[in-house]
DNA sequence: CTTAAATACTTTAAATCTAAAATGTTGGAC
DNA sequence: GTCCAACATTTTAGATTTAAAGTATTTAAG
C-alpha cells in the first residue's frame, strides 16, 4: 500500500504484476487447503464408516433443514449438478436413509427428509466428522478463525456478485 | 479469547463447543469458496478453450518445472491420484502438447515436459486465467490478501503435520 | 546370487460428476 | 380453453476420479 515506507518504489505496471501474482497465489493456496482437508475426511469416511463425501454432504445438509429440502435445493446447497443428486439419492433411499414425499401443491417437486435411521446414522458420522475437521483447524485462535471467516466471507461476496 | 472484557462469560466446556461449531463453519465457507471459484474456473476453461481445469492445473505445474517432473510428482503436485495423471498424461501426449522421455538410470520413470506447441497453448490459457483469478480475488486488498495468506498457511502446515 | 520389500507407473472396476436431452408439471398469454 | 415458456426432476452418455490390483524395476538384506 505504502511503497515509500516500506523503501520501495513501484510504478502502477508493476504493482499491478505483483498483485497479480499474488491472486494466483491466493487462489493455488486455497484450493490446496480445501483439498488438503476434504482428502482426509474423504479417507477417514471410507475407512471409519464406509460411505463417501458426497453421501455424508447430501445428509448434513437434510441434518440443517429439519423441514426437508426439495432436490433443486439439495443441488444448490451442494453445489453439484442435478443428476448427481438424483442419483445419491436414489442410493440413500434405498438404504432407508431418507424419505421423498411429494408436495401436495406442486406435482413436480419431491421433499426430501432424513428418515429416522437416517437421523441416528448421521449424528454419529458427524460427531466423528466434527472432531476431524477441529483437529485440523484447532492450530488457529479464535480470533484467527474470526478473521479469516470476514476475508472469505468477502471473497465469497465478491464471486457471487459477478455477471454470468 | 477474553471473555471478561467483552463482558461474555463462558466456561470451558460451551467455549469448546463454539470454538468446534467454528471451526466446522470455517471448513464449509472454504469449501464453499473454493467450489465457487473452481466452478467459474472450470466454466471458462470449456467455454473458451475446450479444455479441463485438471488439464490446465497438469500443464501448469509442468510449466512452472521448465525441467520436467516425473508422473510422481505431478500426482504429488495436483493432489491427485496416480491413475488420474496417466489418463491426463496420455491424452496431452496424444495432442502433442507434452512429451515424455524416460529417465538414464531409472527405468521406472518418465519425465515428462510441455513440448513448444504445449507451452505455447498454455501460455494463452494461463494469461486469460490469471484475469479470471484476479477478477475474482480482486476485492481483496494487498493487506487482506497478504493476512489471508498468512492464515491459509499457518492451517496448511497444521493439517499437513498430522499423523497418517 | 536370490529373494523380498519398496518404488514408479499403468490398468481396472466402480463410483461420481457433468452437460444436455427427455419427461412431466405449472402458469400465464392470448 | 390452448399453447408455450419456465420449472423440477430424471435419464443418458461420456469424462473424470478414486482405490486397489497389476506390471516392471530398483534396492538391499540374507
Amino acid at each position: 500500500m505504502n511503497d515509500k515506507a516500506t523503501g520501495l518504489e513501484l510504478n502502477h505496471e508493476s504493482r499491478l504484476q505483483i498483485e497479480d501474482h499474488q491472486s494466483i497465489r491466493l487462489w493455488l493456496r486455497l484450493l490446496t487447503c480445501t483439498n488438503m482437508i476434504e482428502q482426509r475426511l474423504r479417507g477417514r469416511l471410507r475407512e471409519e464408516f464406509a460411505t463417501t463425501l458426497p453421501r455424508f454432504d447430501f445428509m448434513a445438509q437434510l441434518d440443517r433443514a429439519p423441514d426437508g429440502l426439495t432436490m433443486g435445493e439439495l443441488s444448490q446447497r451442494m453445489m453439484v449438478s442435478g443428476g448427481n443428486v438424483s442419483g445419491i439419492a436414489n442410493q440413500l433411499a434405498g438404504e432407508g436413509l431418507i424419505d421423498r414425499s411429494p408436495v401436495p401443491d406442486n406435482r413436480r417437486t419431491l421433499c426430501v427428509t432424513l428418515t429416522g435411521k437416517g437421523r441416528s446414522r448421521f449424528a454419529d458420522m458427524a460427531a466423528a466428522h466434527e472432531r476431524w475437521v477441529v483437529e485440523m483447524l484447532g492450530d488457529l485462535s479464535q480470533a484467527e478463525h474470526q478473521q479469516i471467516m470476514m476475508h472469505l466471507t468477502k471473497l465469497k461476496r465478491g464471486v457471487a456478485a459477478l455477471e454470468s
